[in-house]
DNA sequence: GTACCTGTCTGGACCACAAAAATCA
DNA sequence: CTTGATTTTTGTGGTCCAGACAGGT
């Protein structure tokens, strides 16, 4: 696994394609990915420099390494030495950048080889670079043009994200951060800094209509539940949070389990309940729920819990979560809509749970009706306490007239 | 900490029968 | 092989019920 091309098995890897799951060298990865339209949407990265089979998503500056997160994990954890590294996050990218655009998305990376001309230029309007989430909403890159996307990582926000992670415990092994970061994975549809304007007006439709297709739940307006919704910690840790929002506030790991649309409507905080009967501290679990109430966790949550909407559950496998990878909706980049920055009238609020709860009401899950006929004939058949009875008989519901024979 | 009660929510069963699918001559 | 008749299977929606769960006492 890891290290040499997986696609020509000549070169040496580079960067580690989420969607492919494949560790790639520049020149395949710029084959591979200009295809066509869809592959070129493939978030990429560096690949582990230690693991060599892992996408990374930080670079430690004193060692000049990119690691994932289970290698950052080993790496940093052992010696309070190693735990002050600073770290610089390692963006993610789609599209078909070319060398020199590399060696902006990546500056520490000097030895970026040519790739060549862009064969795809078409695509470099399609280019979007993912910052890992790292930054903290409080404080967004000054940059927005995309000049120098990389961000840098202060040990605060280091170990913000390390209280993040705390929830898993400190027994918490690494194959789970592994998943974790699997979950975290990027788009191309993700918003960053450094996002071109086209990007943005994508973004924008993609918001506006936003389509979780992977769990079969059509929200037309994003910003009808997440824009309001989220807009505030209180709002999505609270009470009559989110939670309740999606009608998951009281559901367990086990019902996140048993019913997996509810499970993806539950966002983070359905992944959050859903994984703590594996958590053995916990102290550590509870640490995560208290970030309703701080805002750096919030943020923290938002870059390392993040939001999929693929549909987890306890049971997925470490292959479930690696597709996860290319899941659509993972938001990272931008400041979490909630932190407390903005803040949104309780009445806008409330009209969104409204409009929200009206949605939820007539949507239609799973249910499929295959047969028109059959289901034209049941809308107009009589029952009793709902079941259907035969022709003539006594019924105590008509679709037709609501009248009872009796 | 445990047991009990209450309220809420969910999936599944139930029903008749037309339509679809399968089987046979 | 094709066609028509016969038999079997499927699917449809409103309601009820058991079970799971959370929260309070």
């Amino acid at each position: 696994m890891g290290y040499m091309c997986d696609f020509c098995g000549d070169q040496r890897s580079m960067v580690y394609c989420r969607s492919d799951a494949a560790c790639l060298c520049l020149s395949c990865d710029r084959n591979v990915h200009s295809a066509n339209a869809l592959s070129r949407r493939h978030s990429r990265t560096l690949v582990c420099e230690r693991c060599n089979s892992q996408p990374a998503f930080i670079r430690c500056v004193e060692e000049r390494i990119s690691l994932c997160q289970n290698c950052d994990w080993l790496g940093h954890t052992g010696s309070t030495e190693a735990s002050t590294h600073k770290k610089q996050a390692v963006n993610c990218y789609s599209g078909c950048p070319s060398a020199a655009e590399l060696s902006t998305i990546w500056s520490f990376v000097l030895d970026i080889p040519s790739v060549g001309d862009s064969t795809c230029e078409k695509g470099m309007s399609l280019m979007s670079i993912t910052d890992n989430s790292l930054t903290n909403s409080m404080d967004p890159p000054q940059s927005k043009d995309g000049q120098d996307v990389s961000v840098f990582i202060e040990e605060n926000d280091v170990k913000n994200i390390d209280k993040s992670s705390d929830w898993m415990g400190s027994s918490a092994m690494p194959e789970l951060r592994t998943k974790r970061q699997n979950v975290n994975s990027t788009s191309s549809k993700t918003c960053c800094p450094g996002t071109k304007a086209s990007d943005l007006e994508e973004d924008d439709k993609f918001y506006e209509d936003f389509n979780m297709d992977e769990v079969d739940l059509n929200i037309e307006n994003y910003e009808e539940i997440f824009g309001v919704a989220l807009n505030d910690p209180e709002q999505l840790f609270g009470n009559d949070g989110i939670g309740s929002l999606f009608g998951v506030k009281d559901m367990s790991g086990a019902d996140l389990n048993r019913r997996g649309t509810y499970a993806a409507e539950g966002s983070s905080i359905g992944l959050v309940k859903s994984m703590q009967p594996a958590i053995s501290n916990p102290a550590s679990a509870d640490s995560v729920i208290s970030s309703k109430t701080d805002p750096n966790l919030c943020f923290a949550t938002q870059a390392h819990s993040s939001i999929s909407f693929s549909g987890l559950s306890v049971e997925s496998s470490a292959a479930d979560h690696q597709d996860c990878g290319a899941s659509p909706m993972v938001l990272m980049g931008e400041p979490p809509p909630w932190c407390p920055e903005s803040s949104f009238p309780s009445t806008s609020r409330s009209s969104a749970v409204m409009r929200y709860m009206e949605k939820k009401k007539t949507r239609k899950f799973d249910k499929k009706v295959r047969y028109a006929s059959r289901k034209a004939r049941a809308d107009v058949r009589r029952r009793v306490k709902g079941r259907f009875v035969k022709a003539g008989d006594a019924y105590d519901y008509d679709p037709l007239n609501e009248t009872r024979s009796f």
